[in-house]
RNA sequence: CGCGGAGUGGAGCAGCUCGGUAGCUCGUCGGGCUCAUAACCCGAAGGUCGUAGGUUCAAAUCCUGCCUCCGCAACCA
């Protein structure tokens, strides 16, 4: 008889930068739930890959001199070693750029135009170069870009469209009748933002760059991101291409695994193209949060960007794994800290269960010479603690079909938990004063080999280097760690044969790790400053170009804050020429009052916008401190209103 | 009045659906033990459950107002 399938995706990773400790979570639970799958008997297909098309990677390629493929190459080169170290047992990567890939983009692009869900347009909204991103009208006001704020485009092209709205229906009761999304504390949020107001068509292609997949019947266009990168969890099993033939198999998939700020793609955009395909909607789309660095988002400009590589090297990959999987809570942000890790590490993993094997291992070696007697004695104590071993299974199991890992994980160790308490409870180093308790102690021992056994291998999917290196100091069998023993008590040899080796999980000292640690990140913000001064240089301009931006001085009469808005502040400005209002975005670091009086750089030739209906005239110039927040340029009071500055 | 989430001992969280002794992990303090990775076990201190009202015999839990924080949306010319 076959085995059942089971089908996991994590997100195509964009190899703009290198791979951090984000990607590393998604991964690393993806994983585990692999892992878990192939231990019950599924017929496990766990993909990964990279989506490397493009207008951003285009440009780094062009920044760095080689070819968009040469560049996305050497990311992914980085990817895999990064799965590779952290033991990631993907069975697929997908690259956007393999052939196979390109052939089911195209041909799904051609059904979805046949259909009539595609259809050519103009476009007339704005486009952000720097986010490679198109919004629409309703995302848009007054064409500034929603991520960034900086400069858009006009984008008059020709460019085709999906047409969306004919799912909306469909895709609210998706979103809030079925468990699709998980979990679905989000499902109001996405249906008041996004469905019903509207769902806006889609632009799904572009002509202003060439790094894409091409449209088979209108070369000058590429096919956007979504449809491009969305098709990989199906192209990956074979539909409409050549190169795999288990779409049949494996889809619809079991799990889509991503994290919050791709949700929406996943989750409206994703299912709408599969309902305009007519294929089977995915079962689950498993949401989780971000880590956080002591509360703020990790950024590389904050230099709180962990290393995994570093943090692997110094206390294994295992560990690393253990505490992401178990700090994360399904759905909401976790904060990641040092501190906490290395806590988390010693509290669990050293003190808890290496110290455990270490304990047991050493007292069967020390009162039996490591092979443990037949003859046995229960008693006191023993009932609880098998009953506890043998319930864990069922716990693990409903945990895991929830994809609640943490949970999983917290369950485990209160197992091992239990097992450190029996040992005071049952007190073996008394038994062992008398000869005539021998059998107790054998017994004793022995229950707490099982406990081991059963923990660890339940362990084995999140843990998996280090779990063989327990079987081999307990002396289980590949047989004996199987996930069917694991709801069984008494499945290792009566006369079991332990051998101590490494310690599993050393301890680590707190504070002189974290001093360290801190140093290796001062020195990559320092590093990260230094190149970061080099590489972000804006393109060359001539002296003429310069002055197209005519900047004045200008004293500031009058402040306000602008209502409905956290960040906006109006200013009546005195420009020498009758003045003017601009609305700059520096409330959240300038009282209005501080403002008044003083002489500001305006930039005073620029086209005037509305900004939560208010008019602005200019632009303020202002420094980006490093931490996000603005200082404004001041010039000396002195200075006449008007003044050109150049 | 844009949408949504959250405010529980020092820290991080659970409990709230279906009201009825406030629980877990870490930390702190005291004790025990010595098999073990200065690990393990037990005990204690510490909370007016954001705030003001309401419903009720009874509210962390249900209802209303308010405050604060976060996310999304909007937006940093």
């Amino acid at each position: 008889m076959s085995k059942k399938p089971f089908y996991i995706t994590t997100p195509i990773y964009y190899p703009s930068g290198n791979p951090h400790i984000g990607h590393c979570y998604t991964t690393a639970a993806c994983d585990s739930i692999a892992r878990y799958r192939r231990m019950q008997g599924y017929d496990v297909m766990f993909l990964t890959g990279t989506d490397e098309h493009g207008q951003k990677i285009e440009q780094k390629a062009t920044e760095a001199g080689v070819t968009p493929k040469e560049y996305v190459d050497r990311i992914v080169e980085k990817f895999k070693k990064l799965w590779s170290y952290m033991n990631i047992s993907y069975d697929r990567y997908i690259r956007t750029t393999d052939d196979y890939h390109v052939e089911t983009v195209q041909k799904i692009f051609k059904a979805l135009y046949d259909k009539g869900y595609i259809y050519k347009g103009e476009y007339s909204g704005k486009y952000c170069t720097p986010c490679e991103s198109f919004w629409t009208d309703s995302q848009l006001v007054d064409g500034k870009c929603p991520d960034c704020g900086r400069e858009v485009i006009e984008a008059k092209e020709e460019a085709y469209f999906f047409k969306m709205s004919p799912f909306a229906e469909r895709i609210e009761k998706l979103l809030t009748e079925t468990d699709y999304l998980q979990p679905k504390t989000r499902a109001v949020e996405l249906v008041n933002n996004f469905i019903k107001p509207g769902l806006e068509d889609l632009c799904v292609s572009r002509t202003s760059f060439k790094w894409g997949i091409p449209v088979t019947f209108d070369t000058n266009h590429v096919v956007y991101v979504w449809i491009d990168a969305l098709s990989n969890y199906i192209s990956a099993l074979g539909y409409e291409n050549g190169a795999y033939n288990e779409f049949e198999k494996f889809w619809p998939a079991d799990i889509h695994m991503v994290a919050k700020d791709i949700m929406r793609f996943h989750a409206i955009i994703w299912p709408a193209m599969l309902m305009a395909l007519d294929i089977e909607l995915p079962k689950h789309l498993a949401v989780h949060g971000w880590i956080t660095f002591n509360g703020q988002k990790m950024s590389k400009s904050l230099g709180n960007v962990v290393d995994p590589f570093i943090l692997g090297e110094r206390y294994g990959a295992d560990a690393i794994r253990y505490h992401i999987l178990r700090e994360m809570a399904l759905g909401s942000d976790s904060s990641f800290s040092n501190e906490i890790m290395i806590n988390r590490i010693n509290s669990d993993l050293a003190n808890g269960f290496g110290n455990l094997v270490s304990r047991t291992v050493a007292m069967v070696e020390k009162y039996f010479g490591g092979t443990l007697p037949s003859e046995k004695q229960a008693g006191e104590f023993d009932d609880e603690l098998i009953a506890e071993c043998q319930a864990l299974r069922i716990k693990i199991d409903d945990y895991m079909n929830k994809t609640q890992l943490q949970n999983a994980l917290a369950e485990i160790f209160k197992v091992i938990s239990r097992a450190n308490k029996y040992i005071d409870e049952t007190a073996p180093w008394v038994l062992a004063k008398d000869e005539a308790n021998k059998p107790r102690l054998a017994a004793v021992l022995y229950n707490l080999l099982e406990s081991i056994r059963i923990t660890s291998t339940l362990l084995s999917p999140f843990m998996p280097m280090t779990m063989p290196k327990v079987w081999e100091q307990i002396g289980a069998s590949e047989e004996a760690v199987t996930y069917e023993n694991t709801g069984k008590f008494g499945v290792l040899s009566e006369n079991v044969t332990v051998k101590k080796g490494e310690v599993l999980f050393p301890r680590i000292d707190v504070e002189k790790e974290i001093e360290e640690l801190n140093g290796i990140i001062e020195k990559q913000m320092a590093e990260a400053e230094g190149s970061k001064k080099k590489i972000e240089l804006a393109p060359e301009i001539t002296i003429d170009e310069f002055f197209k931006t005519e900047l004045r001085a200008a004293k500031v009469k009058a402040c306000e804050k602008v209502k409905k808005s956290k960040k906006l502040l109006k200013l009546q400005l005195d420009d020498g020429m009758g003045g003017r209002q601009v609305v700059s975005g520096i409330a959240q670091f300038y009282e209005p009052e501080e403002l008044v009086g003083k002489t500001v750089m305006v930039v005073a030739n620029l086209k005037p916008v509305k900004l939560c209906g208010e008019e602005s005239c200019g632009m303020i110039c202002a420094c980006d401190m490093p931490d996000g927040s603005a200082k404004v340029v001041f010039l000396d009071d002195d200075t006449e209103p008007g003044t050109k500055i150049r």
